[in-house]
DNA sequence: CTCAAATTGAACCAGTTGGAACATTTCGTC
DNA sequence: GACGAAATGTTCCAACTGGTTCAATTTGAG
């Protein structure tokens, strides 16, 4: 009561594609941070600079929101991603900065990590319902295979290399690195991670993905 | 109403550890399903042959029973792996079953393996919190780490092995293999997963292993 | 017989989602 | 510049879900 006291009438700007952003970031942050059910509505509307209100005026209902969450979160690595211009490369120095992208990638982006730990969680339903996120990722192994073949053909890379294989074992080594951090380091300390032991992890890595590539 | 018209009474065993254990595995069961919120004590009680109060009256509360079924979850695992008799088999084979063991292991076990990656969500925050799960992992840290030595003693592995680093490498594979399951198959189809690719996946995932251990 | 432990069914209460109702502002377009 | 549609804000709350607890009974050991 008593609020609107003063002449000031609060005046905004019409931004719905802000709003949207700004819902949206927000949402990322509280899905990664505390899951699916975990999440409260009321908090993502409490830390966007709008309301309520507007979360079911744009995305319907929880659901429908962590689904845009999860395929805007897919939409931004896999862009990053595209930055790389690996077209050009020898094919074993692009597969070599690919998996260390990806190693690097992943590190500093915990947040998509944990929005997919929390969709394996929940057997990837949001995921297989979305088109979008298929597709993107269609891309990214289309890419991958791109290398394998000029790889073969330039004869550096042994035959019959599986691209979808391939992206196993690169997503395996850096996924793991962030999602199960907190349980690993609870069990064997945090030695693992810091800079010297996470170089390391990564030039090993590295080094494993070429040398599946390299030999049978 | 008009429930108790009969004359006979309700009557029941007294078998409190029966009782508890039986919480205890539809708690792994439900938590590992659907998460530590989405999980729900009526469900859990629903598929016991108790009531929802006894929940209460042995475990306090939702996250009491959370980290018992947790720490029940590490002893399962950690006893299947002691069952494995490595410390007369020469180190690399040791190792090499050790790694097909986990693989293989993980695979069957899908439960443990997402009660973890729901603890990881969660920030290992009851993990911490359970000095009986601490004790049991470096357990089998030192186990490894025997191996190590041995190995290096007789001049199969490099020298100056990290047996958590190693650790480490072949739970990448072997987890990721199970938790990223739903996702990876909703993206790339489920051909990773049949019998033949995970036979191939589990004999790279060893080889690698074997390759970190015996050279840089 | 007595009493603590075990067990039960039902009630309680706090928090959450989803939305209704109403008021106000912006902005493209005529 | 007027008008209407879209966008935004505020407030309230109904319905429900779900975690937690109370009151009362049954069991079994000494």
């Amino acid at each position: 009561m008593a609020t609107d006291t003063q002449d000031e009438k609060r005046s905004w700007k019409q931004d719905p594609e802000a709003v949207q952003r700004d819902i949206l970031n927000v949402a990322v942050a509280e899905f990664a941070e505390h899951g699916l059910s975990g999440a409260r509505v009321d908090n993502i509307a409490a830390r966007t600079r709008t309301s309520k209100r507007m979360i079911y005026y744009y995305y319907g209902d929880k659901q429908g929101l962590y689904t845009r969450a999860l395929e805007a979160c897919y939409k931004k690595v896999r862009e990053g991603e595209a930055a790389l211009e690996l077209d050009h490369l020898p094919p074993a120095e692009a597969l070599e900065r690919l998996v260390a992208f990806t190693f690097d990638h992943h590190r500093n982006h915990p947040d998509f990590i944990r929005m997919v730990m929390i969709e394996n969680i929940h057997h990837a339903d949001a995921l297989a319902a979305s088109a979008a996120i298929r597709d993107l990722n269609v891309a990214a192994i289309e890419k991958l295979r791109d290398i394998c073949n000029r790889g073969e053909a330039e004869g550096v890379f042994r035959p019959g290399l599986d691209p979808v294989a391939l992206h196993w074992q690169i997503s395996a080594a850096s996924f793991f690195n962030v999602s199960n951090r907190p349980t690993f380091s609870a069990l064997f300390g945090s030695a693992m991670f810091d800079e010297a032991s996470q170089a390391r992890l990564r030039a090993q890595t590295v080094e494993s993905i070429l040398a599946i590539a390299r030999r049978t």
